[in-house]
DNA sequence: TATTGTTATACTCTATAACTATA
DNA sequence: TATAGTTATAGAGTATAACAATA
């Protein structure tokens, strides 16, 4: 195991060794490092638009499921609460997401993705696709279905 | 994206949401699942033999490859030198892993894993296999040989 | 009394910088 | 001068505890 860690913060990537034989057949050395290097991609395609993989989520989430307030926007990621602060904070500050009041309950707010987000959001979304398609340059059209159907089997409740 | 958070400290497994619609077709989001989950059953395989997944790798490295120093150990796995450390000393302490002088450079420690260590890494290697068959109990043979081969195609350099 | 959002704080993980002993 | 291992420290990320406003 032992997934590697993220690419080094100074630099692009470092000089990858071969894999470690004696990993290379466990399936959690296999998929943290195509985690992690999906997510290199990935976030890479979402810098040119200012969000990171966490906001990029998070306004997901929204626009599907909105309006949501922030614990429950949280709780359909996994995510705590304190956490949800500074994402939306930093989705408010680039106008993606307001922050309304729920009327019924004037503790929660309404968090509601604005017009800005929405189109936003399917920037994102190319950009992530293609992230996806850098990534999984070396697959078949069939293969990637395969992979993504493989591993929403394995996570689903 | 946002790759839910491991498993709280305190209590087991919360309470998990259905997958976020917005996100079942991200393959960062199924890759980040998929590991997130692995890596709890993993570690709770190895939990009985005081094991981590770090040190779990090292070891697993150092039978494999070794004697190697603790720096070369680190660099199989993309991990920093000063972060070998502590997986180290965890494995000496455990009289896994014995650090003896290379007599050719005494900078350098030349690593082996002594005979204790190689036992460990047997019932390690089982104990981490029948991890890997729950976590994967819903996909037949031919499906986990396919899944890794994919992940393995990705990986490659 | 319980809950939402917030802040302050602590904890984990990992890297960078600086030190020592060797080369 | 450079390198292996070590230590101290800093940074990112996320959680717990405590607080104000509201229920």
């Amino acid at each position: 195991m032992v997934e590697p860690t993220r690419d080094p913060p100074g630099s692009g990537s470092p000089a990858r060794e071969q894999p470690p034989a004696a990993l290379s057949d466990r399936l959690g050395y296999l998929l943290g490092r195509a985690h992690m290097e999906h997510r290199s991609v990935a976030e890479r395609a979402l810098a040119s638009l200012h969000l990171g993989v966490k906001e990029y989520g998070a306004l997901s989430v929204l626009v599907e499921e909105g309006p949501l307030s922030q614990q429950r926007l949280g709780a359909r990621q996994g995510v705590d609460r304190t956490t949800m602060v500074a994402v939306v904070d930093q989705l408010e500050r680039n106008r993606l997401v307001a922050r309304r009041r729920n009327p019924d309950d004037r503790r929660a707010y309404s968090l509601h993705a604005t017009p800005a987000g929405r189109r936003a959001l399917e920037q994102a979304n190319q950009a992530v696709e293609g992230a996806e398609d850098e990534f999984l340059a070396g697959l078949s059209a069939a293969d990637r279905r395969r992979l993504k159907n493989l591993l929403r089997t394995l996570i689903a409740p």
